[in-house]
DNA sequence: GTGTGTGCAAAAGGTTTGCAAGAAA
DNA sequence: TTTCTTGCAAACCTTTTGCACACAC
């Protein structure tokens, strides 16, 4: 729940500069009491709605993708014909929930004691990602 | 390492007719020592490479979305602008070489003991799927 | 003023679809 | 001969790009 006036700092602090688009764009993301899961669809529909007002597509993209370069956005990994990105940046997991296509964080009982115990030579640990997949118990699968 | 009367009878009792196609697409996937990932693409290639043969790319779609429908090939959750299947179904987890693209099996030593303590209601757990995103040591990240 | 951001439309790239011709049963 | 499969091109959809205009500084 951050005001205006927060946002222009964050974004200034960023080397970002706070224009109108983007200000709308924060508050459609971060002025709410609990992080959520959006696709770019679905975030511009939220702003429409929210808002009344239309961003250009191509504004909401670049600002979406520059959100998460500076960290203030994840992108979760889902085999699906769009993106799926989460304003909880903090180390969590996932289930998928096949029936609805919703995206719902696991607590950190689900997964207790995850470690990683061997790497690629070489190479440093960007992140670990754990999607848990989901379904109705009744569905025939086929 | 099958024959080709194998691929016959495999395709054959799951309701897939053996065709030319779907044989040499068997060929190059499953005529192997070891399992692999590829991408649409890349299978593409390979059929034209090792086989000095082209097969429609709709075709390869169909094939290989049919072979997964029948378990026998695994689609992995990337984030990336185009899908990866595995054909090692048998469960596992991954590195993504984040400098290369490519993705690495992970051995069952990596992630000991990874187990889900809660679940959805009234869902079942369809699989757990875990990507380890790696990059050069001395990347700079931005 | 200078450089960055926006918005539109067009392009791109992976994937899917429609349909006619061909092959398997 | 009936049903499934193939192949091509076109369609589709998400995402990216080019460029002129507008805004932030």
């Amino acid at each position: 729940m951050l005001k205006n006036s927060e946002f222009i700092d964050k974004l200034r602090s960023s080397g970002l500069r706070p224009t109108k688009q983007r200000l709308k764009i924060c508050e459609v993301l971060f002025n709410r009491e609990k992080t959520f899961h959006f696709t770019i669809n679905n975030l511009a529909s939220q702003i429409t709605a929210k808002l009344n007002e239309k961003i250009s597509l191509a504004t909401v993209y670049n600002t979406v993708h520059a959100f998460k370069k500076k960290g203030y956005l994840k992108e979760i990994s889902i085999n699906s014909d769009q993106s799926y990105f989460d304003t909880n940046v903090t180390n969590h997991h996932h289930f998928f929930d096949e029936d609805t296509n919703e995206l719902i964080d696991c607590d950190d009982d689900v997964l207790e004691n995850l470690s990683i115990k061997k790497n690629i030579t070489g190479k440093k640990i960007n992140s670990v990602e754990v999607l848990i997949r989901v379904a109705s118990d009744n569905q025939n699968q086929n």
